[in-house]
Order: C-alpha cells, then structure tokens, then sequence
DNA sequence: ACATGTGAACTGCTTCACAGCG
DNA sequence: CGCTGTGAAGCAGTTCACATGT
C-alpha cells in the first residue's frame, strides 16, 4: 500500500468535522464539489483523497453523509477512545488537561504528570498530577496510547524517551525542540514561537 | 521574486535556533552539512533554501555563524519587536499569554480581551483583561500586529473579522474552526484536536 | 444529466551532481 | 581540496479531463 501524504490525513480530519456539521443540519448526501467548497479546496483533491481508501460515493448522486463519516472515522482510528496522558503540568499542559476538544473526539485525559515536588499531589481539573517517577508503574497497568509533552525544552528529550521506554507509540510535543525519536514512533510537534515567526516573515515580506 | 515555499521558511526558523545554539556553544563558523545534520534534512536543502535570498557562505569554508544569524532573523523579521494581542481569557489565552518562548524571540505581549464580563478587569499574569468592545480604540492609538485567537469556535469568526477591521494583517487561531480571512491577511491555524488525530491514524495503520 | 473515480498532465518541492570559487 | 551555489533530474502532491456508472 502506498504511503498517503500527511497533508491528505490532515483533510480527511477537516472533510469529518464538516460531515459532522452537515448531518447535524439533517443533509444525508453530499457531493465533493459542496465538500471542497467548505475546505477552501477542489473537489478533484477531495475525491482523490478518498479515493486512496475506497470508492464510497455513487455516481451521478455524491457520497451519503452518514456513510462517510463512519468510513472516515474508522480510517482516522477514532472509533475507539484513546487513553491520552500529558506530561508537564504548567499552564500549557492544564490549559490542554481541561480543553473540552479534546475528549468530544474521544481522546481521554488519563493522568497529568510532572517532577515539581510543588505540583505533584495538587489537584488540577479534576486531575491530581502524579509524579513522573510513578509514570513507568503506571503505564505497566494502564499503558496510554499517546503523550503530550508540555515540559520545558531542556527536559523534553528526556521525557521522550522515558515515554517511548514505557511503550508509548504516540507524541505530541510542545517544547520548541526537535525531539529524537524511533522510527516506529509517531510524533508531531506544535512550535508555537516558529508559527508566530511564520507570520512575522509574512508581514516583512508583502 | 518567486515565491518561497511555506516548509523552507519552517526550516529558516529552525536554522536559526540551531545558529544560535552553535552561537552560545562558541562555534563560529558551520558548514550546511552541520546544519542538515542538526535539523533532519539534506545539506542541498539546506544550501537551496538559503540560496532562495542570496548567497552568504564562503566556498570550502562554510557560512559564518553570525553572519547567517543576522541575516535570518532580517529575512524572518525578527529585528524588530511585534506587539501581540490575545483575544480569549480562557486558559490556552491565559497560558498564552505568560509563554516565555514568545517574549524570548520579540513577540511583546500587548493586551489581552474577552467578552466575558466575569473575565474583563481580572488580572492574569500581569495583565489585566480588556473588553473586546475597546479593541477599536485601543488599535487606533496601539495598533499591534499580530491577533492570537483563543476564543470558542462559534465566536471565532466574528472575532476575526473585527480584528481584520482594526487593520491586524497577521493572525494566529486556534479555534477548531476554518476562518475566512481577506487575501492580504496572513493566517496560521493551529488545530490541536485534530493533530491528535493525525496520531490516531498514525496508529491506526501501522 | 450528473457526479464519481482515475489515469495523465502538471506544478512545485527535493535531491543530485558538478562547476566554481576560496 | 572542501564546501558552496545552482541547473537539471527526480519525485510527490495537485489539478485536469474524461470515461464510467446510476
């Protein structure tokens, strides 16, 4: 099977979020023209992105709203909960411990670690954030399919592989470092400062 | 000018950061092949996407640490300081708001607004929260450059226009949600669910 | 008639390979 | 001789265009 591009997995999420919206406004069919027009792209890109997984529409009708979502949940992996544990209890990792986007797309908070001695044991959200040290026992009984890291970039490294250690598959990393990692390890990092950088170049150069 | 690829002007930013930690470690002189290493890319890419703006290294040798600092941070816009607005108290604007890696790398922190009336006149982090509804005015005399968005979906739009209005050419939004912008506005989305999703189907299919 | 599914064409980013210069 | 700078080649992602099925 041909490897599918990361750009295509990110429109299959957008295509969901708004098969999601269309049903929730009673449509039960939808063709790629309307699809495309609501993503900002083509109606080509959209069926050739899922045409990479099947054919799911009919022809001369378009695709059943309901059907496609489904189709769409299930090669996204979002028919199951995932367990989801955020290492770095500062206010990034709270601000992401308690956002509700999160858990409506059925990633579950399990845990909010740290190695402060001054927040382990204080209660945030509804989590009490354990200690770092406690994370290897606890993967042992639980194991949790992905890790957020939202500690500082001088711990990140270490953190990572710690976590991949415990048998982690998956990272979302928002130190601003490019982290090593297995081959067989997931990983995307959100960089926020390079973002605003990004915008910064877009303003020096029009 | 050709216009530069949205990935190579990612990696000036990465090179930057690795410039500057070759700078504090008392390096003076790095070849691309260095810098490939350190950043997970290839040394033509490296030689490509600084030829894109001119030609700063010297043959045989390598380019000059500084030198090539100086003149990324020129190309990025990083030799001035950005003034930031945050709309949205919530707790990603409120963790926003304190994140050094920002103020580290010029992005001053300028106001931040909600339209909750619970929020407006607290104070967080030292900045004491604004109604939206002065946003007008405080642009007429202020004027920032870049909006960040961390307000709920259904009020993003909205607020996205308003910022437009005020003459903001530059956002970053963080609202689930595809904005629409005019042209001439820079936008950068940062969609944290469904980076988890990429991970989803990462692990999904392997 | 309408909208999908898909090879073929195209566009643009990346890698190669080497001439050019220090 | 080493490493840059850059055309040319290669490859991947996108768009085109049309045959096909309903």
């Amino acid at each position: 099977m041909k490897r599918i591009a990361d750009s295509a997995v990110r429109r299959l999420s957008l295509y969901l979020r708004f098969l999601e919206e269309f049903e929730s406004r009673g449509l039960t069919t939808i063709s790629s023209d309307e699809l495309a027009a609501r993503g900002r792209t083509t109606s080509s890109q959209v069926r050739k992105d899922l045409s990479f997984f099947g054919s799911f529409g009919k022809r001369g009708l378009g695709y059943s709203v309901a059907e496609l979502a489904a189709r769409l949940r299930q090669i996204l992996g979002l028919e199951r909960e995932w367990q989801v544990i955020i290492i770095g209890a500062g206010k990034i990792g709270e601000a992401l411990a308690q956002y509700r986007g999160f858990s409506q797309r059925g990633f579950r908070i399990a845990a909010v670690y740290d190695s402060d001695p001054a927040k382990i044991g204080r209660r945030i959200d509804g989590f009490v954030v354990r200690s770092i040290d406690t994370l290897r026992a606890d993967q042992a009984k639980r194991s949790a399919d992905i890790a957020i890291i939202t500690v500082p970039a001088e711990a990140a490294q270490r953190v990572v592989t710690l976590v991949v250690q415990t048998g982690i598959r998956a990272i979302m990393n928002f130190a601003p470092i490019q982290l090593q990692v297995p081959d067989n390890v997931a990983i995307k990092t959100v960089n926020m400062a390079m973002e605003l950088e990004g915008l910064s170049f877009a303003l020096s150069n029009r």
